[in-house]
DNA sequence: CTTCCGTGATAACCATGGGCTATGGATGTG
DNA sequence: CACATCCATAGCCCATGGTTATCACGGAAG
């Protein structure tokens, strides 16, 4: 049985807006098209999806049951899309810079871009920030080539890496926090406060920036999920929960109404340039060595 | 941007036969239809898949980028596909039951059936044999309401069970293998042979039948991955490997050219009805209370 | 060299799909 | 009662995806 992924698209908006005039606003389409649409997926489905009252529209237990996998499916193709895109900039002797966080630390990348076309003159460098539920910030999924990312890495052995820095963990709090005052904290101080945190797709990563090894075997207090710096400001402005960072990315949050404070009891935070251990092209390999240069580490082990 | 998922699976048969005319054959299209879309698929990409020579047809490098993400998508879409039918069954009253292998075991689906309809006439049971790359027979992605799988589960917490059979594991060999002969095999001689496995997505159930726990930190050797039954014999004829099955699933393999013999120094294997923890409805808890009744048992935990 | 076969591409055609605007009917609200 | 809101329907139009017939090319055979 087929789809279309606009279907799905339009079945997505419709239930998480609950109300196919708005829907169709944001899907910028006539209401009527996507009323039509809607019922073509019923029909192709054999079971009706929402039940429209004149009132409210609500979704069915069928409709319930296909919505996750809905939003599965958009999403392995927006991952295809992205590694066709990356495989096709490839082509062109175009480099795909995965970003979970952008390098910044005082012009790493500048860095590394300058030696890399001492090398390779004709290289260029697409950037591109990868939503952080994807902790290898694309390289797994094929749709960067290399990529800055934190350590730990739950596909380690797929990827090699260089350590491009390792500094200290710090908490971002809102400035109105019962903290804040304080010039370092304690984490035994945050044990108990609900912490933002990585999608559950980032596996031990998430684990590490929630510190749950140094929480002594008891669950950590989610107060919501982040994806993105915008989100994580806006989490930590709405006080949803505080959380960790690399002292590197502390310009990333400090803007107004949050606070970054050092965190005594925690080991420091490793970020690094990663590439696939099987990529074998030589703009890849170049791309390293021009890391190395410009001062990451090969790891320790 | 959307697809049909038509189109990927035009792409995939071409990439599978790198041959279009054939690849429209099996998927009951005209030829010129197919290069059609093909074109089409490419166009919306902005790269050519395909290199076409009048001699052969050959990926290009872009076209292997999105071959795997285009076989993921298409799973994916098929697991929704099971998921509403099985939400639509729910609906008229019918019971989805998921089989990693069949239960079997003299009659046990009859007498859960049986005492099912004693306090539901009307309710019905839909047999659905699942691939084993879902260790979960369809219950954590919602295709199955009740399921016959095998512990240990990886998805442990979300699930309930009673446990069916517990039984010794058996090592499954074609009949010309240098331990055929034997009454008994010690565990000990299997180390260096190479094992069929399960995929990788089956988890910590995967390396239970590779009884990997008994392999003291030696990496076991994996032959094939099997999904099935008639693969499981097809490669275990074929000398791909040996591997290990509960007892009761003997009757499955012990075709011609395949012998099973017990297996000193493993635990035995448990065999279990399971049903998603979350899972209120009351058809669900009447089965497992059926199953009770039929004598499976609640787990020592 | 010519002929023929197998391949994928192209052309011409047709039914359907998916979009639009306009409108209808039901339900609350002033 | 008039009106606003909201989903469904109707009628229209063009792009899409399918068909058959045919072409263009390369290799194999006569």
């Amino acid at each position: 049985m087929d789809v279309h992924s606009r279907d799905l698209r339009y079945f997505v908006a419709v239930a998480q807006e609950l109300h196919f005039t708005r829907a169709a606003e944001a899907l910028f389409v006539s209401q009527p098209a996507l009323s039509k649409q809607i019922r073509m997926l019923e029909r192709t489905l054999g079971a009706p999806l929402f039940e429209r009252d004149r009132r409210e529209v609500r979704l069915t237990a069928v409709g319930a049951a296909l919505l996750p996998h809905a939003r599965r499916v958009l999403e392995q193709w927006e991952q295809a899309v992205h590694a066709v895109a990356a495989a096709r900039a490839a082509l062109d002797g175009r480099l795909v810079v995965g970003m979970s966080t952008g390098p910044g630390r005082g012009g790493m990348l500048p860095a590394i871009r300058s030696r890399l076309t001492a090398e390779y003159p004709d290289a260029q460098l697409v950037l591109r920030q990868v939503d952080w539920a994807d902790p290898s910030a694309g390289l797994v999924d094929g749709s960067s080539d290399v990529a800055f990312l934190w350590l730990p890495q739950p596909e380690a052995r797929r990827l090699r890496w260089l350590v491009v820095a390792e500094e200290p963990r710090l908490v971002a709090l809102p400035e109105t926090h019962r903290l804040a005052g304080c010039e370092v904290v304690e984490f035994a101080e945050l044990l108990d406060e609900p912490f933002l945190a990585l999608p559950g797709s980032a596996g031990v990563l998430r684990d590490y920036w929630l510190a749950v090894d140094q929480r002594g075997g008891r669950e950590p207090l989610v107060g919501a999920e982040i994806s993105g710096v915008d989100e994580t400001y806006e989490a930590l402005v709405g006080g949803q929960g505080v959380c960790l960072l690399g002292a590197g990315n502390a310009p990333l949050l400090t803007r107004g109404g949050v606070v970054t404070r050092p965190v005594r009891g925690l080991s420091p935070s490793r970020f690094a340039l990663a590439w696939r251990a099987d990529d074998t092209r030589p703009l890849v390999h170049a791309f390293a060595r021009a890391a190395q240069a410009a001062g990451c580490r090969p790891p320790a082990a």
